[in-house]
DNA sequence: TCTGGGGTCCTAGGACCC
DNA sequence: TCTGGGGTCCTAGGACCC
């Protein structure tokens, strides 16, 4: 048996935590650059007010309602992530973190225990500790669990915990359910569904096997075997280490000078670096891309180059020299740029990477080491503490971000103060 | 003025080999 | 008219996830 645990609204709530005045308000939260409405409450999915709408597009519903909005604080929402995942994992070790603000729980061994009853103390215990509402859905296989922890959320009855397999009428159930909130089934395979006369759960669950193969992949047919409760997608408990990275940002503003493109690109590039040592592995691939935006009416020119690097490695100065290399490669003069970054591919463990056949092993401890210490003072100190002057210092590319709450939990000047009386 | 930033897996088809 | 039978590796593109 799998539980999955998902926060409710997750940004929202992390929001609500340090202002409760919030609570019972209609919040949204933006992407980056304060583009996008990515998370929204329940009080304004009542409104009517839809995921990923420009911001732009929604000014006048935000007024109207009062809606309050909030830009994406990622340093608050990853605090706060990691202190649900901590409460979570002192109920069951075997715990696999999908996602910011969800994670499967295994509930092996626990089958003869009231389930329910289980996942309602492990719903009040997170809300205690860390003030984030969740909701937990139990079934036999991970994409039940998924289906079931909808219901949780959806239908009040349930208080938040729903336990698939102590319902009444489980045909009923899946009857009731349209196939597009399964887990796996998108837009696409929706669509192909629905021409096929399959429109519920249900359906989809009693579809021939050679069907699914056929139109739906191998990925398809364990998907649905996992609606007859036959459980093909195992728990991943040690996440596997990454194949590619990528980081990248839009611009708050159009960019048009090569110096400014260099400095941005060079902070991408050091924290995909830093992702490559914090799964202690090295890349053999770099890729540049730069773009202007293409929203816009105005001359556009996008490019990317893919350079395979002299011998892996996860060396930062190193990894900004090639990518400066390859950004000015590319780059034209003329345009107003939107977005740009890097790609790191062909990624081994540090162990199995070939040796620099160009400096000393003395040379590459130096590195090594340097490369520990900066990341060790970056994590006491908050990350940006140190970092590379060629990311530059006054960074007019900076995403917008004009609504930002502070890092109440990570910096100790924003903590926020608590007045008697 | 204004449209995010990451990831995964699978398949078909081409190049090349014997 | 009729055009082997395997293999492997790579890439592009399609589908999905949060």
């Amino acid at each position: 048996m799998f539980a999955l645990v998902d926060c409710n609204n997750f940004y929202v709530s992390c929001e609500r935590v340090f202002d409760p005045m919030l609570k019972g308000r209609p919040v949204v939260v933006l992407s980056n650059n304060d583009g996008n409405v990515v998370a929204r409450s329940n009080e304004v999915k009542e409104i009517g007010l839809d995921f990923g709408a420009p911001l732009f597009k929604c000014e006048s519903l935000i007024a109207q309602h009062g809606i309050h909005v909030f830009s994406s604080n990622y340093t608050l929402y990853g605090d706060l992530s990691r202190r649900v995942m901590d409460t979570l994992g002192q109920f069951t070790p075997d715990m696999e973190i999908y996602s910011i603000d969800e994670a499967f729980l295994s509930l092996e061994g626990l089958e003869r225990r009231d389930l329910t009853e289980y996942g309602r103390s492990i719903r009040k215990t997170v809300t205690q500790w860390t003030g984030i509402p969740v909701s937990i859905g139990i079934a036999p296989t991970k994409t039940l669990a998924k289906l079931a922890n909808r219901i949780a959320k959806k239908d009040s009855r349930y208080g938040g915990v729903f336990d698939i397999t102590a319902h009444p009428r489980p045909e009923e159930l899946l009857e009731s359910i349209s196939v597009e909130h399964v887990w796996g089934v998108g837009p696409r395979y929706a669509k192909l569904l629905a021409r096929n006369g399959v429109r519920t759960v249900r359906e989809l669950r009693d579809m021939p096997d050679r069907w699914i193969r056929k139109h739906m992949t191998i990925t398809g047919l364990r998907m649905v075997m996992e609606l007859r409760g036959i459980s093909c997608i195992p728990l991943e408990e040690a996440p596997p280490p990454k194949k590619g990275i990528v980081s990248s940002r839009s611009f708050g503003h159009p960019v048009e000078r090569l110096e400014d493109l260099k400095e941005a690109l060079a902070s991408y590039v050091s924290r995909a670096a830093i992702k490559l040592r914090v799964q202690k592995s090295r890349a053999s691939v770099m890729g540049v891309f730069l773009t202007t935006n293409p929203f816009k009416n105005e001359p556009q020119y996008s490019n990317y180059r893919v350079l395979r690097l002299p011998c892996p490695t996860s060396y930062t100065p190193n990894l900004i020299t090639f990518a400066h290399d390859i950004l000015e490669s590319m780059f034209r003069e003329g345009f107003r740029y939107k977005k740009t970054g890097v790609f790191l591919e062909e990624i081994l463990p540090e162990n199995d990477a070939p040796l620099d056949l160009f400096s000393s092993p003395q040379d590459s401890d130096r590195k090594h080491s340097l490369m520990r210490t900066v990341d060790h003072i970056n994590g006491r100190r908050g990350a940006g503490a140190l970092f590379y002057a060629s990311e530059g210092i006054g960074r007019e590319w900076r995403m917008r971000r004009s609504k930002l709450s502070p890092r109440f939990t990570t910096r100790w000047s924003e903590i926020p103060v608590v007045r008697a009386g």
